[in-house]
Parts: structure tokens; C-alpha cells; sequence
DNA sequence: GTCGTTGCTGGTAGCGCTGTCAACGATCCT
DNA sequence: AGGATCGTTGACAGCGCTACCAGCAACGAC
């Protein structure tokens, strides 16, 4: 298998313009315009082009056109479930555009965020998609210097580099912790790991709803830098019960750890939701079938990917939104978990089936 | 905020090489083979190109040297496990040399693969990283034509196109039903989801041990083309009780299902291990802190997308390996949810902390 | 002392495409 | 009718880099 790199015998715009019998100019407007032709050389150097089997070399036109259409995606993590959501709505949204998606993980690192984003920048991406609110100044200025669309996601604050889509994670968890306390919980803990910005968030989101209801308590608090696993949830909420066994409740910051939540009080036969409330964090699938089901805070991740790109990719052609920062907001979906009311002593669930979502608390901006 | 495209003050290579005092095509020699350059002229490239911050344009070096430095990406799907962990060890692996992924996602569909390759090999990619073994005709001709060298993740099999890093998926079935004949099940049913060719290589693997051992029955299967899920695992499962109500245990072919049948054995009051055992595949984080603790078939991910950019980088540099095909293996991680002994009636299960490994399958080739 | 040989350097000539501008006929306006 | 405008087309000149080949000095072999 000859596997060494030698010339292709490719077909150029020359080629093509050749057999349409036009000039190479008006074959690359065919490419870029094709309204510019009329009507008669359009369907002529389309045809050409299938016949030869056209392709255009990406490299000649970004060096020639001194723009590529690339579209550059920072995210802290490739590992984390809400980010794979993102990335598919992003990948499905671009997918049938020009653009093509070029990805970096910057492993919860802002610094590593800032290299990458001058390693990108310096490649001249038509649009830039960029992680969260909290870049170094550096990284912040070379973002306001850009000269292509930028939005951030996952998250909305008061200060847009350019366009912005995410939701509160501050309210989102205030509306967590209200729920609970409209349950009648009143010794509520909260449980975080890696602690990246938009956890912190989460956290302060609590801690300010706790103090709303005069419920404030930072032992209730139990966090780590650690990366989530369901695992660390189990070993978190043990730290919490150790030192607060009176607590009546966990608000978690994701929902990994709230399945490990979950497993160790099933460990420890503690009653869900008797004795222990538990609220999540991205309202994963698994909250909807586990035993007993799990209240989340639902996050539309995909949403958020998907309409990040498409409004990038309108901005890159010149139609930026009116509106440039999208909430898409939040629903706490009140399962099993979380219910106060006592349900049968060996609580025999409803099925497999959906979700059981009463009258949920939505956040639709 | 000027967001509209314009020339930028970019350096040029050219710049470099008159602050350095050579020649372009030296100060260009210095990036590609600095060996090649006097020590002296060396440096003086280098300091040269730091203090104007010097940062080459990929696209006028893909036309000038016919070749990209983009290795290209196909997986099935963005939002499994399973491949998040593939892509990070790509990802991991890659970061660090002068080669970019770009990744495109076949949703399952070879079709879409297919097209997404002509795509691919028209951009003269350095190299290939596709899924599995099951190409269409097209595919694999263009693979075989390709001009760069290609490996091919997630299984073996014994007519690699170029190079290959996997497992047998049928032989890590096969000892997983093994695992339960030894732990004196007999009824053993298997749950599969989505059917991709790689499950169902574990279901021939499950057919053929259960025909070893005279067990087999096609009525202990359950499969469904949809898409897999924790709650769907649960769906199949109850099918496959009320069909066969005598199983004593389940393969599921991956980790969310077999969570999806924990979760139902609980709502149905079925003990576990003692009434059904349950063994997962791929050990994903869960499966160690679930109560109980869910036996699964470990397989190497991670490994297999940074071995697989690995290799293929360096056969890209002409370090072509000896052996063109990894087995990268896989290890039965014995858990509770498959022991056969009893745990006492209300296990007092140990700790949350790492996974209970008793003396594992490990088939490390 | 002549003839390679090796190591390093530079000149030339594009890679395939598009930006810019000019030219052209056709249409429109006054 | 003359000029302005529009829609459509083409010529030219690069974009920034590297492949290829030639040149030149230093060195060793015979």
C-alpha cells in the first residue's frame, strides 16, 4: 500500500473553467456567488464541476482570500456529558454550513484557554465559540481585538465580548434551593466538585437563597477541586453527614454526584426523599429512571450548542441578532427525590416510563 | 467593536528572515528542520521570530507543500461515553505536535461516513482515524487509494486497511459470559441497544458461549435499534422478564443499560446478585459505586485514541510501526452485582471508595 | 593536487485561488 | 440622444510559503 504522500492528479478551478468554457474568475464566483452568473454560465460551471469532480482547495482559498472558514470551539472539557451535548448541537448545526469546526479543550484552564485562543487567532477563524465569562485579561483583550463574531456560552453575564448564550446559574440554583424549601426542607447541603466558575456560581446562587430564608449555614457546604464522579458524590455527601447529620436535604452541583449521593444513602439505608432530599444539576437521563427518580435542574445544552453555532454562522455572513445575549434559561424538574409528601413505605414507582415532572418550575426568559 | 474582517498586520515569514539576516527559505527551514540550519543561524531564526512574535500561515504552507498537517476524525457518535473518552485521548495526544483534528461525527450511518471520507481525502489530510471495521464498499476503496496513513479504532479484525488499535469485542462478550457460567448462572439473557456492528459482535460473542455451554436460547435476547439509555435498560429488561421470567442474569452490552436494569430490579424488589446477576461493558465510572457495585468489562478508551493518534503521527513522520494492528484487550472487573456467594441481607456494602476487584479476567494480549 | 563528497545557503518559480479594477453591453433616466 | 447605471465578465497580480535545484566552502580520499 503505497502510503507516502505524492501529487495528486487533482482537478483545478482552471480545469473546470475550461470545460464551462468561461474564466477561472467566473468559475470561483460560481463557488462563492452564484447569483452573480447568470443563469446560462451557472449551470454550465456546475455541470463542469460534477463532471470533474470538482473540489476546492481550502488552502489555496484561505491564502488567497486571507479568511478561513473555520470556526474555533474552546471547551473545558471533552470528558463531561453537559459538554458533549454542547458540542453535538454545535457539530449539528454546523455540519451543513461551510464552516468547519475546530476544536480545543482548554482542561479548565484559563491559561491554557489563552494559548489556545492566540494559537487560533493567529489562524484567522471565521468565528470563535469560547467558554463561560471568565477569561484572563489577556485572553479578554485578544477576544475584544478579534476580527471575526465571537459568542460564549454556557452561561449569561452583563458584559458580552461580542454575542453571548447560556442561562443563570446563580438563579438556576436559588430556583433549586426555593423548591426545597417549598418542600419543607430547612437544613439544606450543598455539594461541588472541580469548582469551575459556573459551579461556583451554583454555589453562590445557594448561598445567597439561603440566606434569603434565613437558612444559612457555610457547614452545609462541601465542596472539592477534585473533578466530578459519581463516585466523589457518595464521598462528599459522607463528609457532609459526618459533620451535619441533621441535614434534611442535598442540593449537588451536578448530576453525577447526585447519583453518587443517591448510592450512598442507599448505602447507609437513609430514605429518599424521607429522610434526605436530593436535587441535581443538568437534569441528565439517568435522573429520570433511577430509584427513586432524581429532581434535576434541567439545562438545554444542545440548544445551547446548536444555537451558538447558528447564530455565529449568521453573524460570520453578516446578520447579527438584534438581541446579542440568548437566555436560555432553566426547569427544575421535580421528581421522586425531592417530594415531601411521604409516598408508600416500599414506594413501588411508577414504571420505567418518562419522567414524572409535576408542575415544574420553568425559567423560560 | 470592529467585527468586520480586514488585513491584518501580520508578520511574514519574510520579516523574520531579514531581522534574523538569511534567507526566507532558511528562516523556513528553521521551522520544519531546524537540524538542518548552522547552529549560529539557528538562533538567530529563533530569537528573530520570538521577538516579532512570528506565528506561520497554515494555509499558504498546506499550498506551497501540497499537504495539511489536519488528521482527520470519524466516530459514530458525539454524545456516548464511550467516544468522549476515545476523543480525549486523541485529543491528549495530538496537542502536543504540529497536527490539528478535525472531527466529523457519522452518527452510525456508514453512508454518512462515507460521504464525510470524500469530504476528508479531498483536503489531503495527513491522516485518518475511522471507526470499527464495517466500511462500505466505496469507503474502504478510498481508504485503500488514500495517500496517508489510516488506523482504525475500537476493534481488530484481520484485514486492517492500513493500521489498527482495538479489541474483540466478541471475545470480551464471550468472557463475560464465562464470568456468569463460572459464578453458576444458567439463564442467562442478553439486553442490547442500538446494534451498532460493535454490539453486535458482542452478541455473537454472547451467542457463541451460550451455544458452548448449551445454554443458548434466542429467547434470552432482547435487542432494539433505538438508541441506548439508562432508562431504556430498564425497558428491555422488563421485556425480557416478562418473556422469560426465569433468567437468573444479564449481560447488557454496555453500562447504562445494565444501570437501567439495577434500577428496575429495584423497583421490582429483585435482589441482586442473588435472584438476577448483571454484567455491564466498559466499566464506565458508575459501574463502581452503584449499590450494588455492577460487574463490568473494562476496556482501555483512553488508550485506544491516544495510541491510535500516537501511531498514527508517527507513521505520518515515516515511523511506520512493525505491527500494524494493537490489541489493546479488556479485563472483567468482578463486582457485586454477579457474585454468587451471598452478601448479607442488607449489605453493608464497602465503602464508596474504589471499585471491589476480586481477582479479575484480565485478557491483556 | 585533483576530484568527489558533505553541509549549509540562497534564488527561482510556482502552489490554486481570490481581490481589485476595468471593460463591456444592456438598460434606464432625463 | 447622451449619459448614468446595472449586471456580468475577464485580466492581472498577488496571498505566504515551500520544492527544487544550484552554488559555495570545507573536507577527505586517492
Amino acid at each position: 500500500m503505497g502510503r507516502n504522500r505524492t501529487k495528486s492528479g487533482k482537478i483545478r478551478l482552471a480545469e473546470v473553467a475550461e470545460l464551462a468554457g468561461v474564466s477561472p474568475i467566473t468559475a470561483s464566483r460560481f463557488f462563492r456567488n452564484p447569483e452573480a452568473l447568470s443563469v446560462a454560465k451557472r449551470t454550465r460551471v456546475e455541470s463542469a464541476a460534477r463532471e470533474l469532480g470538482y473540489v476546492p482547495n481550502l488552502a489555496a482559498r484561505a491564502l488567497a482570500s486571507q479568511r478561513t472558514e473555520v470556526i474555533g470551539v474552546l471547551i473545558p472539557s471533552l470528558t463531561n456529558n453537559v459538554f458533549s451535548d454542547v458540542l453535538r448541537g454545535i457539530y449539528d448545526a454546523s455540519e451543513n454550513s461551510r464552516y468547519s469546526i475546530q476544536l480545543s479543550n482548554t482542561r479548565y484552564s484559563i491559561l491554557q484557554e489563552e494559548r489556545l485562543l492566540r494559537l487560533f487567532l493567529a489562524q484567522k477563524p471565521a468565528g470563535l465559540i469560547v467558554t463561560g465569562i471568565d477569561q484572563t485579561t489577556e485572553s479578554r483583550a485578544m477576544l475584544e481585538a478579534a476580527d471575526c463574531p465571537i459568542v460564549q456560552i454556557m452561561e449569561i453575564g452583563s458584559n458580552p465580548v461580542d454575542m453571548m448564550i447560556g442561562f443563570s446559574h446563580f438563579d438556576a440554583a436559588r430556583a433549586a434551593i426555593a423548591h426545597l424549601f417549598a418542600q419543607g426542607r430547612r437544613k439544606i447541603g450543598f455539594v461541588g466538585a472541580r469548582m469551575d466558575p459556573r459551579v461556583q456560581r451554583r454555589l453562590d446562587g445557594y448561598v445567597t437563597a439561603m440566606k434569603d430564608f434565613g437558612l444559612y449555614d457555610q457547614r452545609l457546604i462541601v465542596t472539592t477541586a477534585m473533578p466530578t464522579s459519581v463516585t466523589l458524590g457518595g464521598a462528599l455527601f459522607a463528609d457532609l453527614l459526618a459533620r451535619e447529620p441533621g441535614i434534611d436535604s442535598v442540593f449537588c452541583a451536578n448530576d453525577d454526584l447526585a447519583l453518587g449521593v443517591l448510592f450512598e444513602c442507599r448505602r447507609r439505608e437513609i430514605a429518599i426523599p424521607d429522610q434526605i432530599a436530593i436535587v441535581g444539576f443538568n437534569d441528565l437521563e439517568f435522573m429520570a429512571s433511577s430509584v427513586p427518580t432524581l429532581t434535576s435542574v434541567r439545562t438545554n445544552r444542545y440548544e445551547m450548542g446548536s444555537a451558538a453555532a447558528a447564530m455565529l454562522i449568521e453573524a460570520i455572513e453578516g446578520k447579527r441578532p438584534e438581541e446579542p445575549v440568548l437566555d436560555l434559561g432553566f426547569t427544575v424538574i421535580e421528581r421522586q427525590s425531592s417530594q415531601t409528601q411521604r409516598s408508600a413505605a416500599s414506594p413501588r414507582a411508577p414504571e420505567w416510563a418518562p419522567a414524572v415532572q409535576n408542575d415544574s418550575v420553568t425559567n423560560d426568559p
